[in-house]
RNA sequence: GCGCUUGUAGCUCAGCUGGAUAGAGCAACGGACUACGAAUCCGUAGGUCGGGAGUUCGAAUCUCUCCAAGCGCGCCA
C-alpha cells in the first residue's frame, strides 16, 4: 500500500534521468524495496544504485543522488530521502501517507489485502487425496490445513480456484481393505489362520464388518450404498468397505472446515477410458517399450535416472499411469495452473508424471504441474513418539486432534512452519490452552478490540462510524505509528504468502501485529477524558480487528469477539 | 551409493528471494494491574547461522565440498 507507490517514484526518477542524459539508457532490474532491520534507517530501503554501479560505471553514491534529485513526490508520502552505507537510499514515510492508509484501509473493508493479481485464471488445487483406506491422520490435517490455506491464498490475489481431491478405488491397497473387512466379517483376528497378509487391523476394520453384516446404508460424497450383507460377496464388501471409509473422511473434512469442489476416483479414469488411451499415445509417440514381459516408459529421456515400468507383466498398470492420465484431464479442463499438494514421501511422483505428460507432446509445459510438498508430521505424546502406522492401526486421527485442540488450533499448528520443514506437534502443549499457543495470543488481541468496543460503546462512542478524516491526525505516537506500517503492510504479505505458498508468512505477520497492539494497549489508553483521542484510536483499532478478520479469514481461522 | 528436504539462542522456529549491528516465542532471572480483558506488557541474559572453501562492494541466503537428520530410490501407492 505504501511499498507500491514507492516503487513507481522510483521507476519514474530512473525514467527522468535517462531523459536528461544523467542515466545511461538500457533495461534497469526490477526495483526491489526491503524494509531495514534497523529503523534508524528507515521504513523502506532501496539498493538499486549499488545495482547499476557497474552498469552505470559510476559510483553507487551518485547514481543514488541522481535517483533522489528525479524523484517527484507530489503525493507527500516522504518525509525525507537518504542516502546511507555504500549507496542505499533510505525513504522516510510521512506521518500523513501512514494516517491516509489507515482511509484507504476502511474504504476497502473486507476486502483490504487482497488482489486481483490472478486475473480470475483457472487453477486447481488439488490435496488431501487420501486413499479410502482408514480415517484421516494427522499427515492428512497437514496436508489439509496447507492445501486449504493456498487456495484460500490463490482466491484472495484473485485466482478461480478450484479444490480437488484424488483418490484410489481400485488396486493393491483397496483389495487389501476388503480382504480385511471380510475376514472380520467371518470373525477372523489379525494373526489367525486366514487372515489376510498386509491386512489392515484397525478397530474401524471391525465396525465396517458388523455394519455390512448389519446391512446398514452409506451416503458419502458422491456414493450411495446398501450393504448386501453377504460375507461372501468380496465385490460388494470393497464398495460398502469404500463408501464407509469415504463418509468418515468427509466427516474429518467438515469437522475442519475444508470443502472440495471436485471428487475424482481412479476407477473413473479406466471406465472413461483415459488411461488405455494414455499408454496407447505414449507408444505411438515411440516412448515405451517392451521387456521382461512388461511395457515401459523411457522416462530417462525426460529426466529421470531410470525407466519406469508401466504394465506389469501380469497386465495390469503400475500407479503413476492412471497418474498421467489424470493430470492429462485437469490439463483438457483448462487448468493453466495446477498445484499438487503432498507429502514429501511421494516427491518421487513428480519427475514421472511430468515425464509421462512431456512425452505425450501435448504441449505442456516443463514446469507443469507445480507441486508444493511438505514434510512428514512427528507426534508426540507424553514425551514420547507416536508411531503412525496404518496397517497396526496405531496412530493419531485428524479427528481426534480437532476434538482435543480445536479446529482453530489445529490448523494454525499445522500452517505455522514452512511446508518444507518437519513439524513436531506436541499433543499436550496443543492441548493446553496456555498462551504458548500462538493461536490464542492473537484471537486473544482480537477479542480484547472488541471488548475495547463494548466499553466505548457504554460510553457513547461507536467505534464503526468514526469519521477517519477527522481523527487521524491524532495518530503520532510510536506505538500508534507500528500498528499503522504493519496494518498496510498485509497485500504485500497476503501477495508474496500466496505466490511462495507459504501460509506461515502470514500467520508471522499476524503474530506481529498482534504484539504490536498488545504493546499498544498496555502503553495507552484507548478510552479517556479526550475524546479527539478516544476517537482516533478507536479508529485506529477499528482497520486493525479488520485486519485481524481478514488474514485470519483467508487462513480459515476464526476471529472470536471473545473468549 | 544416488536424489529431494532440513541444519540459525538451552527448546520450537522466523529471517520479506543477496543488504546495513541475525530476530521472536517458550524455558531462566528481574520488574508492571485501587481504570478499557495480566490469555498482556517491559527489562536482563543467551549465537562460530552444522564445518570448510568460493562467487562480489556485501552471504544465514547463491556455488562447490564434507558432516548430521528425515524422506524417497519396487513390475507398491
Amino acid at each position: 500500500m505504501i511499498r507500491k507507490p514507492l516503487i513507481l517514484l522510483v521507476e519514474k526518477a530512473l525514467g527522468k534521468g535517462v531523459n536528461s542524459g544523467a542515466l545511461l539508457a538500457g533495461t534497469f532490474p526490477p526495483v526491489m524495496i526491503g524494509v531495514p532491520s534497523n529503523p534508524e534507517h528507515g521504513d523502506y530501503s532501496c539498493n538499486i544504485a549499488m545495482q547499476l554501479a557497474k552498469k552505470e560505471s559510476a559510483p553507487p553514491r551518485r547514481i543514488a543522488e541522481i535517483i533522489i534529485s528525479n524523484i517527484d513526490d507530489s503525493d507527500y508520502l516522504l518525509e525525507k530521502v537518504e542516502i546511507a552505507g555504500p549507496g542505499f537510499i533510505n525513504f522516510y514515510i510521512s506521518q500523513d501517507a501512514w494516517q491516509k492508509a489507515l482511509l484507504e484501509i476502511e474504504r476497502q473493508g473486507g476486502s483490504f489485502g487482497r488482489s486481483g493479481a490472478g486475473e480470475g485464471k483457472k487453477v486447481q488445487v488439488e490435496f488431501v487425496s487420501a486413499n479410502p483406506t482408514g480415517p484421516l491422520h494427522i499427515g492428512h490435517g497437514r496436508g489439509a490445513a496447507i492445501g486449504d490455506s493456498v487456495s484460500r491464498l490463490l482466491e484472495a490475489t484473485g485466482w478461480d480456484v478450484t479444490r480437488e481431491f484424488y483418490y484410489n478405488d481400485a488396486g493393491q491397497q483397496i483389495a487389501n481393505l476388503a480382504l480385511s473387512v471380510q475376514a472380520r466379517c467371518k470373525g477372523v483376528e489379525p494373526g489367525e489362520p486366514g487372515w489376510p497378509v498386509d491386512g489392515y487391523q484397525g478397530e474401524y476394520i471391525k465396525d465396517i464388518a458388523s455394519s455390512y453384516l448389519a446391512k446398514e446404508v452409506v451416503d458419502a460424497s458422491d456414493q450411495h450404498i446398501a450393504a448386501a450383507g453377504d460375507p461372501d460377496d468380496l465385490e460388494a464388501i470393497r464398495r460398502f468397505s469404500v463408501a464407509s471409509l469415504r463418509r468418515e473422511q468427509d466427516a474429518d473434512l467438515k469437522a475442519f472446515d475444508v470443502r472440495f469442489d471436485v471428487f475424482t476416483l481412479e476407477s473413473s479414469l479406466y471406465s472413461r477410458g483415459l488411461v488405455e488411451y494414455v499408454v496407447r499415445a505414449l507408444a505411438e509417440n515411440g516412448h515405451s517399450y517392451e521387456a521382461d514381459g512388461a511395457l515401459w516408459l523411457r522416462t530417462t529421456a525426460f529426466g529421470d535416472d531410470k525407466d519406469r515400468v508401466m504394465r506389469k507383466s501380469d497386465g495390469s498398470y503400475t500407479y503413476f499411469v492412471p497418474d498421467i492420465a489424470y493430470h492429462l484431464d485437469k490439463w483438457e479442463r483448462g487448468f493453466i495452473r495446477v498445484v499438487n499438494e503432498q507429502g514429501s514421501d511421494h516427491h518421487s511422483t513428480i519427475t514421472r508424471v511430468r515425464a509421462g505428460l512431456q512425452a505425450l507432446g501435448k504441449g505442456i509445459p516443463e514446469g507443469w504441474p507445480e507441486y508444493l510438498l511438505h514434510q512428514m508430521v512427528t507426534v508426540m505424546r507424553g514425551g514420547e513418539e507416536v508411531k503412525i502406522s496404518k496397517r497396526a492401526g496405531s496412530y493419531v486421527t485428524l479427528r481426534d486432534l480437532i476434538d482435543e485442540v480445536g479446529r482453530d488450533a489445529v490448523r494454525f499448528f499445522f500452517i505455522m512452519r514452512k511446508p518444507d520443514a518437519q513439524l513436531v506437534f506436541d499433543l499436550d502443549l496443543a492441548k493446553e490452552q496456555s498462551p504458548e499457543n500462538p493461536v490464542y495470543y492473537l484471537q486473544y488481541a482480537h477479542a480484547r478490540i472488541c471488548s475495547i468496543f463494548e466499553n466505548a460503546a457504554g460510553k457513547g462512542f461507536d467505534a464503526g462510524r468514526i469519521q477517519g478524516a477527522d481523527v487521524v491526525s491524532s495518530l503520532e505516537s510510536p506505538e500508534e505509528l507500528e500498528i499503522m506500517k504493519l496494518l498496510s503492510a498485509l497485500p504485500h504479505v497476503v501477495s508474496e504468502s500466496a505466490a511462495n505458498f507459504e501460509p506461515h508468512r502470514l500467520t508471522g505477520y499476524l503474530t506481529d501485529l498482534a504484539g504490536s497492539f498488545h504493546r499498544f494497549y498496555n502503553k495507552s489508553r484507548v478510552i479517556s477524558d479526550n475524546s479527539r483521542t478516544t476517537l482516533a484510536r478507536l479508529y485506529l483499532l477499528e482497520r486493525t480487528a479488520q485486519v485481524f478478520r481478514n488474514a485470519l479469514d483467508i487462513l480459515g481461522i476464526s476471529a472470536p469477539e471473545r473468549m
